[in-house]
DNA sequence: AGCTCTTGTATAGCGTTGCTATATCGCCTA
DNA sequence: TAGGCGATATAGCAACGCTATACAAGAGCT
């Protein structure tokens, strides 16, 4: 065991670094580890020779090592949101909304093991403390809607529709996603993420024009070799597609792919492979 | 319920009934207590002790508990699938799509030991089997629908955004609802799965009114000839390409560069940006 | 037959885990 | 001074996942 730095407490909070409380060493601590030990579970003997503490310790302060773990998620969200600079609100709440949806995507990728523990002990009773976080800040910034008249149901149900794909959505990327950082802005980017979030904020919001993109213009502004698909889809209809060879197929194929994937996704992100050059014909 | 007072039991599962493999029997204990824990874990060693078997024929069988365990979810899933009746498919993919939503929320409620725990070990290269699983009936119900022209986006992407938010929705009222026991007609009814469930599938769709909900308006305005292109590309994706010819390659590169000069205008932007190799495909 | 290789299971136990019964220390109140 | 009380330490338990090693039975080969 090292007896090195026994003054762990270099805690970034502002407060006492030098003799905060055991039970803030024991949260950093935890928070700590937590960060380093890249997604494998951390002991409570760990955490408690970090902080300095013995064992009994813990448990006075929590109920359990879950009690623990709880704390900290709670406690990281918090400073997560403080410091992307949720305080302050725009002058559209459906904005603050996406960007609390953003938020939490950045939050679940950069803190993989306490995400993913949250989720692996939720039960029938047992709300996750993310899960109540989150949704009370949805729940502010929706009620902030609804007084503007911009929803379509009440804020609670329009929090729990927005939070649940929210968390299926940081799910998915976390599993998909290999290990690499990426920035906030690269989270704007993602478009599962930003296609999800769209759809379900569309669906609870009075006008859903208000979600349209005021990057990405309307449709008509399609690339040149949109209209080059038309045309040979349609030439090709009129025969008949099944007649095709294999090596046709497998070019056409590749290439409609990049299409539809690139224009159909509606995803308005900067920096895109494709040029917004407006197709002459059709 | 299965084999499960005995030590060495019968097994049911259509095979040979009086000495039914021990890996088999291992899964059936696991899942068997799984199912009687009420959310709590399950060791190995009850596993062991219930199926006859001592340790190490566990690991010789899988990789560790997880391995096991995903064998369990894998199983149980299928079983699941299976006897909800989704081999037979309906008239509309989009109905289908949505009864596969259902199954995969009736199947995390009424599994949630193994539902939480899929999710709790996600790490960033882990994707969890059902994810897998579930994926990958989506995209094929998501093929036929993007073959018949009702897709404005590929059928992976949707696949995607429809699961991550099914998981999201499963997961959320695995935390809220107590432990009722509800049938599948209850999950059709419940608010926040088909509100979001819609949500998600009208923002894939390329004519939403085929969803049951005419008071919203088409947002995305998505032009036809794009869901064409997209049903398209389904429809050849089903064949498989044989070899790939470099004449023909090329004959076939010029006839598209024809084509996209005689409608569109844009002309050498499609030739030289078509690499052979597909780099993100599967 | 004899031999080895593979596959499958059992014996026994290692190292670690989360957690606790009990005791001690220090502080506040009276 | 005594007593109560919250907070921390000492020591250790039972259970955990997992494994080093050995034994048993069949398959294939010489």
């Amino acid at each position: 065991m090292r007896d090195a730095d026994m003054g762990v407490a270099d805690d970034a909070q502002g407060g006492d670094p030098a003799k905060s409380s055991p039970r803030e060493r024991l949260i950093s601590a935890a928070t700590e580890l937590l960060a380093q030990s890249d997604g494998k579970p951390v002991s409570t003997r760990q955490i408690t020779d970090l902080a300095g503490v013995t064992a009994p310790t813990l448990y006075h302060h929590f109920r359990d090592k879950d009690g623990l773990m709880e704390a900290v998620v709670a406690r990281g969200f918090e400073e997560f949101v403080q410091r992307e600079g949720m305080i302050e609100r725009s002058a559209s709440p459906i904005k603050d909304v996406q960007r609390l949806w953003d938020i939490h995507v950045h939050f679940g990728l950069t803190h993989v093991q306490l995400y993913t523990l949250m989720f692996g002990n939720a039960g029938p009773g047992r709300r996750p403390v993310l899960v109540e976080e989150a949704e009370h800040l949805l729940e502010r910034e929706l009620g902030r809607a609804a007084a503007a008249g911009l929803l379509s149901v009440a804020p609670a149900q329009a929090a729990r529709a927005v939070l649940a794909a929210n968390i299926g959505v940081t799910l998915m990327l976390l599993a998909d996603e290999p290990d690499q950082p990426l920035s906030a802005d690269d989270i704007a980017g993602l478009p599962l993420s930003v296609q999800t979030r769209d759809a379900v904020l569309r669906s609870v919001v009075s006008d859903p024009s208000v979600l349209d993109d005021p990057s990405r213009g309307t449709p008509s502004g399609q690339p040149s070799y949109v209209a080059a698909a038309i045309a040979l889809n349609a030439t090709l209809e009129s025969s008949h597609p099944d007649q095709l060879s294999g090596t046709e197929m497998r070019l056409f194929l590749e290439w409609l792919h990049r299409l539809s994937n690139a224009s159909g996704g509606g995803n308005g992100a900067s920096g895109e492979a494709l040029p917004p050059s407006t197709p002459g014909g059709r």
